[in-house]
DNA sequence: AGCACGCCGACT
DNA sequence: GTCGGCGTGCTC
């Protein structure tokens, strides 16, 4: 009898380990990777698995699998490899990863209902199609409406059902034709797609310039090594990226390998998706999170079955099943939206990676503004840095001011748009053209700044900045990286003023400032609610372009790849919020940001400019953003990381605690605290490791339930990893306490 | 996760 | 005396 071990989906961490059932003959073969349905637990309960081990025994006490989905559908060799690694590299279940490989379609329940088909007709006997026609009396086709179909299947070896209906034919027509045996009917599956063909096609040679001609050649090297390479395309904004991965995409599809280019979500617009259309038609497939569950499976089935040579996607299309890459594309390397941050919680740069060295594919990580990991990898030569640093073009860079907003203050104005932008605003509006207005609003809430100076209250050991919590003994400031807790101080320590607010107050306001100073204005306002769907945000995207709004005021997505020609202001409200946001990674994502909405304004024929509000007109930052330099960005901020010790100096881990009774989750988290102290003196053999905490996490309390974390400070390999995962697995809390893991997460 | 076993409070 | 609360433990 065969025996197989199965891993089970859906379960929690507790469970993840192999179970075995007896596979019964009359289910067919056993095969490693096959989607089965087994009972499991006392109850019996039906619940997807998947085969992972294959052995001959008695199946003594077993019980039986229960149902086997068809084998075209099973999971490959490379996909139970990659959920391996999933499940080493992130501590996630074997489940948990397989659901991100697996369409869901496919897990619940009979994939092959969910398929769609549609009819097709074909001549019964192609070779006899001419004779039967001139054939006359009782053995020709005397009905108009046969005579049409089967003269349209002299030209065309098939005809859809809608075909032959266009030409008059009704099903019972055709039925009649089918038993006349003049035609074969044929039900074949098919495929939904939002993105349909586009009609006109675009197979012009790309022309590169010499700059771009030159990061291809050196792409191009690379990519003929046909050995797993990574390369960092360092690409300033409009220096024409897009046109040198698409000539390496042409190259890879010739040689009939497969490309995957990954988008941030935001950047995934019908423009873009567009451009590649025209270029490969059919053979593309778009993933992106708000397809439908059939949809999704249709691509995924397209891509599996090697009628796709393009996935564009985000995330979750790094793990598109293409039977062979050549290319692995992640425009926008640094976008934090990369980083999944549900189970499981990988990084999509690390799954390109892992996938490229199994095909030998090449990694293009493309950024002008790269992650600090990513460009220190570079400089280590562990990824080929290639640069193009030409503008492209006659656009020219846009000039950036910063307005002082402490000065702003001290003249009366309390409103959050200062005069030099309100100005800007008025000649923007005279001239007839568009400004775009970013407002950041995560994370203002809760740190404390001085209105007088522009002080912020940061942590002594990370340089993070605190946040304010309300606790039984009072208000009190902490860092959420180390923990550190100092009281709420009334005089700002820096100039002794007494205006010390909540950073960011006020800018909430902005669109009612907007309207009261400029009343004929139409704004736009663009956030999570007002763009709930990607239709709605594509919606609102067009209509400022046609002209429908003077301004869009908005947050981070306001900022993001899309070209506006008739935009020449674009406005920062509050550049500190986004500084001070407490996360280690805020000044990174400052300068990404700004960089951005710098070069926002003015790519059209028309000249930018860029207004910069901030309480610290003084702060680097800023002023290297406004320099658009890069070089003296990283410089700054490497060494600040290696100071305090940050990534890519360590890895940071977090582990969290869920649950709805508070005391036991502050117990929970000082229980662990200590068992993880022990453990890592234990099995750590003098590798270093510093536990920072458990303090609350940054919402402590959120939908009924508290949080605290645990931060952890290590280089993170197989011996690290095996001790978290042993945290995981021997200290799982109880009493409705529940514990997770994020491995180098995104924000912290 | 789900389900059952198990030992303490308010009901027919 | 029982119905049922959710703490604890197991699932091939």
């Amino acid at each position: 009898m065969t025996v197989v071990g199965v891993y089970l989906i859906g379960v929690p961490y507790a469970v993840d380990k192999r179970y075995d059932y007896l596979f019964p003959p009359r289910l067919g073969r056993a095969y490693r990777g096959a989607i089965v349905t087994v009972p499991f637990g006392r109850g019996d309960r039906h619940r997807p698995a998947v085969v992972a081990f294959l052995e001959e025994g008695t199946g003594e006490g077993l019980k039986e699998v229960l149902s086997v989905e068809a084998e075209r559908f099973a999971m490959t060799e490379e996909m139970m490899a990659l959920s391996q690694f999933l499940r080493d590299h992130t501590l996630s279940s074997f489940g948990d990863a397989v659901r991100a490989l697996l369409p869901a379609a496919l897990l619940s329940g009979n994939a092959a209902a969910r398929i769609a088909t549609a009819a097709s007709y074909r001549a019964a006997d192609p070779a006899a199609l001419s004779a039967l026609l001139s054939a006359k009396g009782r053995e020709g086709v005397r009905s108009p409406v046969h005579r049409k179909v089967l003269e349209a299947l002299l030209s065309a070896p098939r005809l859809s059902s809608e075909e032959a209906s266009a030409l008059g034919a009704s099903s019972a027509q055709l039925l009649a034709m089918c038993r006349h045996g003049w035609l074969v009917r044929e039900e074949s599956e098919v495929y939904r797609s939002p993105y349909v063909a586009m009609a006109e096609r675009d197979t012009a040679p790309i022309a590169l310039s010499r700059a771009q001609e030159k990061a291809y050649a050196q792409l191009l090297a690379l990519y003929e090594r046909r050995r797993p390479e990574a390369a960092l395309l360092f690409g300033v904004t409009g220096s024409g990226k897009t046109r040198v991965m698409m000539k390496l995409m042409d190259r890879t599809i010739a040689e009939g390998r497969g490309v995957i280019l990954m988008v941030p979500e935001i950047a995934l617009t019908p423009q873009t998706v567009g451009i590649f259309c025209r270029r490969y038609g059919e053979r593309v497939a778009v993933i992106h999170s708000s397809l439908s569950q059939g949809e999704r499976f249709d691509a995924w089935r397209r891509i599996r079955e090697g009628r796709v040579d393009l996935v564009i996607g985000t995330r979750s299309a790094v793990f598109a099943p293409l039977p062979e890459i050549g290319l692995i594309l992640i425009d926008e390397e640094h976008e934090h939206t990369y980083k999944s941050d549900a189970d499981p919680k990988y990084h999509t740069r690390d799954v390109a990676a892992h996938r490229a060295a199994r095909h030998n594919a090449l990694v293009v990580m493309a950024s002008a503004t790269p992650s600090l990991e990513s460009y220190y990898k570079a400089e280590r030569g562990i990824y080929t840095l290639v640069p193009l640093l030409e503008r492209f073009g006659k656009c020219s860079l846009p000039t950036a001011e910063i307005v002082d907003l402490r000065a702003e203050l001290r003249r009366g104005n309390t409103t959050p748009i200062s005069a030099r932008l309100a100005e800007h605003m008025a000649d923007t509006l005279e001239a007839g053209e568009q400004a775009i207005l970013f407002l950041n609003r995560r994370g203002y809430h809760s740190v404390l700044h001085c209105r007088g100076c522009g002080y912020v209250f940061s942590c002594p050991n990370c340089s993070v900045s605190l946040t304010h919590h309300e606790g039984r003994g009072g208000a009190y400031l902490m860092c959420h990286t180390c923990g550190h807790r100092e009281p709420v101080v009334r005089r700002c320590p820096e100039c002794g003023d007494e205006r010390i607010s909540f950073l960011g107050a006020g800018t909430q306001k902005a669109e009612g400032a907007l309207a009261a100073a400029f009343p004929d204005m139409r704004v736009m306002r663009m956030d999570a609610d007002t763009t709930a769907t990607k239709a709605a945000y594509d919606t609102m995207l067009d209509a400022f372009r046609r002209g429908e709004a003077d301004v869009l005021l908005g947050t981070q997505m306001v900022t993001k790849g899309h070209d506006f020609p008739r935009v020449t202001l674009s406005g920062v409200l509050s550049a500190d919020i986004s500084l001070h946001v407490p996360d280690f990674r805020a000044a990174e994502r400052t300068f990404s940001l700004l960089t951005q909405v710098i070069g926002r304004a003015g790519r059209g024929e028309i000249a930018g400019h860029a207004v910069i509000q901030t309480f610290t007109p003084d702060n680097e930052i800023i002023a290297l953003a406004c320099r658009q330099d890069y070089e003296g960005f990283y410089r700054r901020e490497i060494a600040l990381r290696r100071e305090l010790t940050f990534p890519p100096f360590c890895h940071i881990a977090e582990m969290t605690l869920t649950g709805e009774r508070e005391e036991a989750v502050t117990a929970a988290a000082d229980r662990l605290a200590q068992e993880a102290a022990a453990l890592a003196e234990k099995t750590l053999g003098g590798q270093p490791l510093l536990i920072f905490g458990p303090f609350p996490a940054r919402t402590f309390k959120a939908e009924g339930k508290f949080r605290m974390r645990l931060i952890f400070k290590c280089k993170l390999n197989s011996t690290t990893r095996a001790y978290f995962g042993a945290l995981m697995r021997e200290y799982a809390p109880r009493g409705g306490v529940t514990l997770s893991v994020d491995l180098d997460p995104g924000d912290v």
